[in-house]
DNA sequence: CTGTTAGCGCATTCAA
DNA sequence: TTGAATGCGCTAACAG
């Protein structure tokens, strides 16, 4: 039968012989206490399996060994492999993940992270979708935190990826073959790499002989497949979709309309998420390395609490990949 | 200028002028307390900004709001899908989730179920990779526990796919088809699911007109692909693989070696995960509710956590949904 | 080197 | 109804 009342630390000090606190000292490793005497507090420990409570431990160490990720949707491929870089680097380092999945709510999203930062050494914020004012509000009062995939912040490391450029290389790819009419499916809501795509696709507009159709859609499969009469009937050649899951959507959807990839239509997508290399045909498109961003945002996490310099903020600038969903131009479609 | 320290109970009681009990009474909504009182109480706390400290809260009051959820994989779309159930549930109650991820280290397992279930209120194991004996070795010193696709276990509640039952569905969908001879594609990883597959096959190549060829692969996409050469040169005509994600990797490396399927080649999969539906052809698989068994996963743990009666192990049956990967014999495989 | 004492911040006895 | 005292289990001063 098992123990309905695990052991103390005072069963320890009962069965080795000596107090508590020596008991203490030796289970973390002090180099003041004997060797001899160490080792016969271990060895009581281990007949009677104890180990110090850890909620004890935080509430006199003022540390958790526990971080906060705060994620707007962990149906999402690229915050899913967020979260499994940022699990698998903090476990390495001998921390313990406590996860919240906002579902989106905006507006839940400052209470969550408030409230679970208490209960954490710190909180790192994915993609957060408060405006900048609510962010800049928010941070100082739950720091140390780290803020992944929006613009430097203050006093607070950032790790993103460059949506901008990447949009700005993909707009240069397709229009390399031909593409003067692009339709751009934006994700409707509000995040930092949103505004990116934007502003580089004013900017190519503006300087350059390529137009494009914003059309509004949503950040899923769905909202993408709903969005494939309006790409067709704006008579793009091309669409660039918010993210993967965006353009599979639409790929899935204009291919059963009879619409034909890349020849009709080209479709590229961000992110690179694992299916995309396997979509028919498969996807071109930004390549964000999302493991290595959730592993560098935990590294950035781990130097706040250890004391270490203050990590610089890190951006990764995509890889544009390509696939077989983008083509040359062959028939600019009529336009309507 | 944000405070650096936090206010404590102490200060909320200076400042309504009350004993600190009185301001533990008040927030905690204790009705002995006068309402007029409790109301000065709370503006005093509102005006500071004073929330209780939750680890002193859990060191006092023996729980911590926290549940403990260990997975194999947090890249395989279906644990994915039961911790965003799972996770959501628990939210809308109230408790927190602490994750982790074993990365399909067996022999870590038990140590991360049982570091992780001293800092929170219960643990909820997801597809376990452990033996039984380890498992029933496990579980009692754990308790309040939750096991996810196990069969069920002592006086533990059990939420699991029947997967056993999927397996002869499929099988028998095959046979209809007119395949007689069928390559399992079995994952390495010892997993319960994957017994219970086994018996199904052997079941159904006992009794029946038809020969399984079994063929080691793993669980991910890359093995799927790897497992290629393997069924092309079995002679199969078709393909039951671990999961989808194995059949995803399978149907895309035979695709690229000139393999129609289902022409050739007939393809089936476990779990319906997010893309299944959309691979060329789309794939015929066995439609997991993962998210469901996360939520009832949660709505386990709930009950064991607030003295309810102890629910009954859930056990969901796949629905095999059929799609365009698999298809009637057209020429059996040459035998080699 | 080891034992004694004092909190960490709170909920909850026990008196009043 | 409220305040004072006790302790959750542990670490870290402080003595010895």
């Amino acid at each position: 039968m098992a123990r309905s009342t695990r052991p103390g630390i005072i069963d320890v000090a009962r069965l080795a012989g000596v107090s508590l606190s020596t008991v203490s000292r030796a289970m973390n490793d002090n180099p003041t206490v004997d060797p001899a005497l160490a080792d016969r507090v271990k060895a009581a420990a281990a007949e009677l399996g104890y180990a110090a409570n850890p909620v004890a431990r935080s509430l006199v160490l003022g540390r958790t060994q526990t971080v906060s990720v705060v994620i707007p949707d962990l149906a999402n491929p690229t915050f899913q492999a967020i979260l499994r870089g940022l699990s698998r680097a903090a476990s390495a380092d001998g921390y313990h993940v406590l996860i919240s999945d906002t579902a989106e709510q905006v507006d839940e999203e400052a209470a969550l992270v408030t409230t679970t930062r208490r209960r954490t050494d710190g909180v790192i914020l994915c993609a957060p979708r408060l405006p900048q004012s609510g962010l800049s509000a928010l941070l100082p009062s739950v720091a140390p935190a780290v803020v992944i995939n929006r613009p430097p912040q203050a006093d607070v490391p950032t790790v993103a990826a460059d949506y901008g450029a990447a949009t700005t290389e993909l707009i240069a790819h397709l229009r390399s073959l031909g593409h003067r009419r692009i339709a751009f499916l934006s994700g409707v809501v509000a995040s930092a790499s949103g505004e990116a795509r934007k502003r580089a696709i004013a900017d190519a507009s503006t300087s350059g002989d390529v137009e494009f159709v914003e059309i509004p859609a949503g950040v899923d499969f769905d909202s993408g497949a709903a969005s494939a009469d309006a790409v067709i009937s704006s008579g793009a050649t091309a669409a660039l979709a918010f993210n993967d899951l965006v353009a599979m959507g639409l790929l899935s959807a204009v291919s059963t309309r009879g619409i034909r990839v890349p020849e009709d239509l080209s479709i590229a997508g961000f992110d690179d998420i694992p299916f995309a290399a396997y979509t028919t045909p498969p996807l071109t498109t930004a390549a964000v390395p999302s493991f290595e961003i959730g592993r560098d945002a935990w590294a950035a996490m781990h130097a706040l609490l250890t004391g270490g310099e203050p990590t610089a903020s890190a951006i990764f600038t995509p890889e544009v990949v390509i696939r077989a969903s983008t083509g040359p131009v062959r028939n600019p479609a009529p336009q309507v």
